[in-house]
RNA sequence: CGCGGGGUAUAGCAACGGUAGCUCGUCAGGCUCAUAACCUGAAGAUUGACGGUUCGAUUCCGUCCCCCGCAACCA
């Protein structure tokens, strides 16, 4: 038994309606510098994430499909799992536990039931209960798509495929959950704690959003209709809409409730995982600002569990001069071109840096070019370069034991991946400038000044030697690269980042 | 009066009640260990507009203009 101390990172699950794209691709590799940084600090960590499978949209894109729904989504979630290897993901690493969890899996089912019923029980008998209870329901449908269409999706009140057809309003009988009981809960939670959700700009958004009002939403379909989802306990009449079911995957993926029994026993994932860690810290973007850092932690009080820990809300990307990615204007970058043109190392140095951590970035293959050339080939690449050619043909080889920098740990502890990544860049950089400076090239030819060259240069290597420790966080595969050339004394025989 | 973010050098960003910084690009010089790389320096900004508070505002407050998201199931 391990006795580091847990640390417990998710994703949102991507819906397997949509391909994977940048956005996706963006949230895998922060939650995996994060989850890699804390590994480095010690910690235990456990990394999930997965796909969302259930609903209407994929029931119809099967049924057009002419698939069995269980197949396809077979097929739609192994894309999602396929890519995360390309992007350098720690699917594989030592102390970081990794789980790709589907929400078509048999015990997420059976958690996410459990999680239903326990809700259910808790609130009726609760004073501001029942928690879940039936009401009529209105739903919009497009007769064209058949597809029900949610507000956003309309155009002026009118499915934007099919503007002249009239849609249709079905009412329906759901269950709702009682969102509206935990408003004052919610609102003691944000001001509790301050860092619930980073950045501050997002909690302010939600509690705003809290302290408007909170409606009930509706949490099932009729199975009648749309068979694919998670049956409700009790009623086989409904399926579970997506909240009750894509949403509990953070507590079924560790294991609950099976292990809440075992609770009292000190081995129990949950335990583990949710208690002693504080909860989840869960990346997303900021479309699921609500979802979230709202319904998800009013659903965790329903079922008298802890909330989350922290909310890290992402911005989106964009095209060039901020306008929206789309297939029309040809702006769209798929991440595995840029994988395939580069290498997984560097898309993922262009996300920690060169991305706000927080706010809409645009996305261009220039601007990537740029920053490739600039910071990677010319920065750490050549860096690398100079200083091994001189350890190989000057120096033996040196033992190492670099030590993780606090500014680089703080800027990890508030998820600031671009701030810890200048940290590691001004250490390229002071290594450049110190080069130049004391010339120890210039030194090793004449005989008086050679002593004091090699211990330059053995400095440089330790100097390169930390900045490769934190690289295993950002960049593991160039980090083990240069560790490589450290422990051999060799120069890399090809360039760690050609030049493009 | 629905909610939020933003407007700073050519471009992309940062900062902050007190000399407005960084990266890319441009120009000049240096170096030769390195991937035409690296280092030094220079040019380049009435910080969207107008008012207010202040000894002092890019920063705080107000009004306005412009861009961009969201507006209950898109990362």
């Amino acid at each position: 038994m391990s006795s580091k101390k847990p640390f417990y990172i998710t994703t949102t699950l991507p819906y397997v309606n949509a391909e994977p794209h940048i956005g996706h691709a963006l949230e895998y590799i922060r939650a995996d510098i994060i989850a890699r940084s804390k590994k480095l600090a010690g910690y235990d960590v456990f990394f999930n994430t997965g796909t969302d499978e259930h609903g209407i949209k994929v029931y119809q894109k099967a049924k057009q499909l002419n698939l069995d729904p269980q197949k396809y989504v077979d097929q739609a979630s192994a894309k999602f799992r396929e890519i995360l290897p390309l992007l350098g993901i720690a699917t594989n690493v030592v102390d970081i536990q990794f789980n790709f969890i589907r929400t078509t899996d048999s015990n997420h089912i059976k958690s996410a039931q459990a999680f239903w019923a326990l809700v259910k029980k808790n609130g009726d008998k609760a004073k501001d209960g029942p928690y879940i209870y039936k009401k009529n329901y209105s739903i919009k449908y497009c007769v064209g798509c058949e597809l029900e269409k949610t507000e956003s999706e309309l155009v002026n009140g009118r499915c934007s495929v099919h503007a002249l057809q009239d849609l249709e309003i079905i009412a329906e009988e759901n269950y709702f959950f009682k969102f509206s009981a935990f408003q004052k809960r919610l609102l003691e939670l944000y001001a509790d704690r301050p860092d619930f959700v980073i950045p501050g700009s997002r909690l302010n958004e939600i509690k705003a959003f809290v302290e408007r009002g909170l409606e009930d939403f509706s949490i099932s379909r009729l199975a009648s209709k749309m068979p694919w989802g998670v049956a409700v306990p009790d009623d086989s009449d409904h399926v579970m809409y997506v909240w009750f079911d894509a949403l509990v995957d953070y507590i079924s993926a560790i294991g609950w409730p099976d292990d809440v029994v075992a609770e009292k026993k000190v081995s129990g994932a949950f335990k583990k995982w949710w208690v002693e860690t504080g909860g989840v810290v869960q990346y997303c973007g900021k479309d699921n600002l609500r979802q979230q850092s709202a319904m998800w932690q009013a659903m965790l009080m329903a079922a008298e569990l802890t909330p989350s820990k922290t909310i890290v809300v992402d911005g989106f990307v964009t095209g060039d001069g901020g306008i929206k990615m789309s297939k029309s204007l040809g702006n769209v970058i798929n991440p595995l071109d840029v994988v395939k043109e580069y290498n997984a190392d560097a898309l993922r140095y262009y996300v920690a840096r060169e991305i706000s951590p927080f706010e809409d970035s645009p996305f261009t293959l220039e601007k990537f070019k740029e920053a490739y050339n600039a910071n990677l080939a010319n920065g750490i690449g050549n860096l690398t370069s100079r200083i091994m050619k001189m350890a190989e043909a000057n120096i033996k080889p040196v033992k190492t034991k670099p030590t993780l920098a606090k500014e680089f740990t703080d800027a990890i502890n508030c998820y600031d991946i671009k701030s810890a990544c200048d940290f590691v860049w001004s250490k390229i950089s002071a290594l450049d400038v110190l080069i130049q400076k004391e010339e120890p090239f210039k030194k090793l030819k004449v005989e008086e000044t050679k002593a004091g060259a090699i211990i330059l240069i053995e400095e440089l290597i330790k100097g390169l030697a930390e900045i490769a420790l934190h690289l295993e966080a950002i960049l593991p595969e160039t980090s083990f690269k240069i560790q490589e050339c450290i422990k051999l004394n060799k120069s890399p025989t090809v360039p760690l980042f050609m030049r493009k």
